[in-house]
RNA sequence: GCUCGCUUAGCUCAGUGGUAGAGCACACGCUUCACACGCGUGGGGUCGUAGGUUCAAGUCCUACAGCGAGCACCA
């Protein structure tokens, strides 16, 4: 068998995907275990805009290691794929294309246009599922979902008419978030504050009718003084009691406005008096509607000043008509001042334009009547687990404690249009298709309202709206509630919370019991990764350069931490993926006679040594790694697996077999030396297999042996593939506390005589012997039959193991644990001085662990309050110490003659 | 303004009240028959600062500093 020196990932990654695929891996139904406990996630669906970040590879990897793991441990497991349409994303996208071609979406037209984005959507919209197979996301692509699908938009209307039908969505004129560039209403989710540090506070006098008196009130945009119906004061304000009922005359415009008291005024903030602009600010509007003040639009859609701003501002931007504005109070003498301030201002999420206040008709949903029961189900229940639990916990629960109205429409064309209809008359039907609403209107002759609805309101029913709903569908019953939801922080209230939202009140139960929100990883420097700033790194590019698994590894490491991104961490488990490789290069090309599975064949008490030790180790490692992946703590699962593979797997137990496994002669011991690396290695293999699975199954398909026998009992039926195989359990009889004690006392020996080697500079090639004592007879066995491994492993030509030691005094000398002793003839090398002093070095290391351990002991309060077993490990090690003390001190003065 | 998080080796990060860790980087030595994407050996930390609780604090509490995040209607 051929078998390069370097792993090339390429060659697996290309190998196994389509395959696995093709065989019906990803899919459910592949268990035929009727019994099985199902396991389901639905993926958060990535924009058809999209392409894959380093954001996506991270959520992926914790998906599909959750996802394989679950399914090799006999779960019928559901992965279950989508694409979100994302509205005014795609929107702008084909508009772009648009302006290029000279034409635009008004020019097209309604339905042409809507079949240009379609088009566009077959064309450039797969982009990001392709990437994904990249990935090897394990995922169900029979169950691959659009929020557009006809399944899914009828959802929609459901979820629609329901909640009309309920009262809680609602169609009126309301203060909402206006994007001027994109034209359209935006939620409160979709606006960013922004910090603007550079800012400016207005001081407007106002002079009172009939008085020479003036009020001053502050403003950080004066153009929508023209809108102003009111000056507002605290009614506890002393300063303006007398004003209160009395009549302003607004500068500028002329209109006579009212001094009203309101207790949203803070008396101790700028001057104590607020104007009041209800048709341009949310708090003015709520103020407005306290003290029934008329609401002046004097700004329009386009951030325009309307014809009600007076004629000299008809038609100007906003920020012309502030400049205008200013210039005439100041003319008139009636600009108190300008002071620098810095406040934060609303942005469109999407294309970073100033947001404008607009009083306009749209459809809201009453959230807090929705998000009542994922409330009462957090306060009960302590449901979804959120990891890490702080701060998500508290995050998500504050706000639902918090909600406001959902403004749902948007004056988009992509995106499912709202299930109302209107008659000539403008009465609204809502209903689930228009021959409904004909029905109930008792009319042919509707119109479909214009609007289409939020992005977000299909994304709130995805785990249910993929699965079926409103249908009672095969799939819903199976795998709803799924089982964990894995995202990003910035959509725990845009999407997580809404979800929940819409599950526990159409199925009475929750979305998802768990809740895994993925770490932010940032650029070299701390930066976000952004499309603006460039400075993202493509996890294609990291896949072309350091291979997918590797990339894996590394991603599920991170997990929730929030990180910056350093190839040299990729390039490492890049390293561990050629280790992998150059392990079971070695147990392959020493593998005839062997196969997979006998590695157990026997008595555990017969087995060699290093044989127990590893079947001990590899326990251990299984029993953590399971545990591990079990509590979401994906770095704990790949550190143990990495430091089992190369430090005991690689580094020592290859090498303590290597005598029997590389054996010349073949023979029954040989054979089993050989079973006994491979399904070691074997077992490795599965562990790694959710982290790494195209290395784990290219390797794994190689090994003699492997076939039906490792697939998990669900999975008999199928080809043979790691992906299949049975998550190993750990098995405690295996665990053999004193087999680890023994090896790791043969480990301290080859240490540090290792140790002596390099420092008293003995050449590589240059054989030495080592005398050996030991007081314990059980330990003297272990070195005594492991001589030939100790031996090979420090380059000795003789082992000499006895219950006290005569060495020469050119020797150089060290103790070890349990009072056993190793000193190596240096003739002509020593430098007795030099030994002196490397000794003299140990004992004061020594001497000062002594020291605090016996303070320690000394203090009979530690002895008196601290556990007894704490104590009595104390002593241990006191003994311990003294004991190698002691050695230490005969050595040092047998070299002082 | 409120809430929360982070601060551990040169870098990126683990760390469960009981002997401070990993990978990379660094130094020295190695073509040792799986692997130089490797092997062996070594150096490197007042765990942000100051208090407190405790027999014992990197770990728990308080304050402060620096960095960061989220929320909020302060004109």
């Amino acid at each position: 068998m051929e078998i390069p020196k370097a792993y090339d990932p390429k060659l697996a990654e290309e190998r196994h995907y389509a395959r696995w695929e093709a065989q019906g891996c990803f899919a459910p139904e592949i268990n035929r275990d009727p019994a099985a406990p199902v396991y389901s996630i639905v993926i958060p669906p990535p924009n058809v805009t999209g392409s894959l970040h380093m954001g996506h590879a991270l959520q992926h990897t914790i998906m599909d290691v959750l996802a394989r793991y679950h399914r090799m441990r006999g779960h019928r497991t559901l992965w279950l794929p989508g694409t979100d349409h994302a509205g005014i994303s795609t929107q702008i996208q084909v508009e772009k294309l648009l302006k290029k071609e000279g034409t635009s979406r008004h020019e097209l037209g309604r339905d042409k246009f809507l079949e240009r984005v379609w088009e566009w959507k077959e064309r450039y919209g797969g982009e990001i599922l392709s990437q994904m197979r990249r990935e090897g996301a394990s995922v169900d692509w029979s169950r691959h979902r659009f929020t557009l699908d006809e399944g899914l938009s009828r959802a929609v209307r459901e979820f629609f008419v329901r909640m009309y039908e309920k009262g809680w969505i609602y169609r009126g004129e309301g203060l909402i978030n206006w994007c001027p560039k994109d034209q359209t209403a935006l939620s409160d989710l979709e606006v960013d504050k922004v910090t603007k540090k550079d800012g400016q506070l207005f001081y407007l006098q106002y002079p009172v009718k009939g008085s020479d008196r003036r009020v001053t009130v502050a403003t950080t945009r004066p153009e929508t003084m023209l809108g102003d119906t009111a000056v507002a004061v605290s009614p506890k304000d002393a300063r303006y009691a007398d004003l209160v009922g009395r009549t302003l005359v607004l500068p500028v415009v002329g209109r006579e406005i009212p001094v009203v008291a309101d207790h949203f005024v803070d008396p101790e903030f700028g001057t104590g008096a607020v104007k009041v602009t209800p048709a341009h600010d949310p708090n003015d509007y709520q103020m407005g509607r306290r003290h029934d003040l008329p609401q002046v639009k004097v700004i329009d859609q386009h951030a325009r000043m309307t014809v009600e701003a007076g004629r000299e501002f008809a038609g100007l931007d906003r920020y012309e008509a502030r400049a205008l504005v200013v210039e005439k109070f100041e003319a008139l003498g009636l600009l108190e001042r300008v002071a620098e301030y810095e406040f934060s201002i609303s942005q469109c999420g999407r294309c970073a334009t100033v947001i404008e206040p607009l009083l306009s008709v749209q459809w809201f949903l009453k959230q807090a009547a929705l998000g009542q029961k994922p409330l009462e189900l957090m306060r009960e229940q302590r449901a979804p687990h959120f990891v890490p639990e702080t701060p998500y916990e508290k995050v998500y629960t504050n706000w639902l404690e918090g909600l406001h109205d959902w403004t749902l429409s948007r004056q988009l064309w992509w995106g499912h249009r709202i299930p109302a209809w209107y008659d000539e008359a403008g009465n609204v039907y809502v209903a689930r298709t228009e021959e409904d609403a004909r029905r109930q209107a008792g009319t042919d002759d509707l119109t479909q309202d214009e609007d289409v609805l939020d992005t977000w309101f299909s994304s709130a029913l995805w785990p249910i709206s993929t699965l079926g709903w409103p249908d009672e569908t095969d799939d819903l019953k199976t795998f709803y509630p799924t089982s964990v939801l894995v995202t990003a922080r910035d959509i725990i209230f845009l999407w997580v919370a809404r979800m929940m939202m819409t599950g526990v009140e159409f199925t009475g139960e929750r979305a998802f019991d768990d809740v895994y929100i993925t770490g932010t990883i940032f650029d070299r420097h701390g930066q976000r990764m952004s499309k603006t700033k460039a400075n993202g790194v493509d996890p294609l590019v990291v896949f072309e350069k350091y291979g997918v698994d590797a990339t894996r590894i590394v991603l599920a490491s991170i997990g929730t931490t929030d990180t910056r991104w350093n190839d040299t961490q990729v390039e490492s488990y890049r390293n561990f993926a050629n280790k992998i490789w150059n392990a079971a290069r070695f147990c392959l090309l020493n593998s005839e006679g062997a196969q997979v599975g006998k590695g157990f064949a026997g008595e555990p008490k017969t087995w060699a040594l290093h044989d127990r030790w590893i079947m001990s180790r590899l326990q251990k490692a299984t029993r953590d790694t399971t545990q591990s992946i079990e509590a979401y703590d994906f770095h704990a699962a790949v550190q143990t697996i990495y430091h089992f593979f190369w430090d005991d797997f690689c580094d020592w137990y290859i090498e303590l077999s290597k005598a029997d496994v590389a054996a010349p002669d073949a023979s029954p011991a040989r054979d089993a030396a050989r079973s006994r690396a491979l399904t070691v290695l074997e077992q490795a293999l599965r562990l790694l297999h959710p982290f790494m699975p195209f290395i784990t199954e290219e390797l794994w398909l190689r090994l003699p042996g492997v076939g039906t026998d490792q697939l998990h009992a669900a999975y008999k039926h199928a080809e043979p593939t790691v992906m299949l195989a049975a998550f190993p359990q750990p098995r405690e009889e295996l665990i053999d506390e004193r087999a680890e004690g023994e090896i790791q006392s043969l480990v301290e020996l080859v240490s540090r005589v290792r140790n002596i080697r390099a420092e008293m500079g003995v050449r590589p090639g240059e054989a030495v012997r080592l005398l050996v004592s030991a007081p314990d007879a059980a330990l003297r066995a272990v070195f005594e039959s492991g001589a030939q491994q100790i031996a090979r492993l420090v380059r000795a030509s003789e082992v000499a193991v006895g219950d006290s030691i005569s060495a020469p005094k050119a020797s150089a000398r060290a103790v070890l644990a349990g009072g056993a002793e190793v000193a190596v003839p240096l003739e002509g090398l020593i430098d007795f001085a030099q030994e002196r002093e490397r000794l003299g070095k140990e004992r004061e290391k020594l001497g000062k662990e002594a020291e605090k351990i016996e303070a320690q002991l000394a203090n009979p309060n530690f002895v008196g309050r601290a556990p007894a077993e704490k104590v009595a490990e104390l002593r241990q090690r006191s003994e311990d110490i003294a004991q190698r003390t002691r050695m230490l001190a005969e050595t040092l003065e047998a070299l002082a003659d």
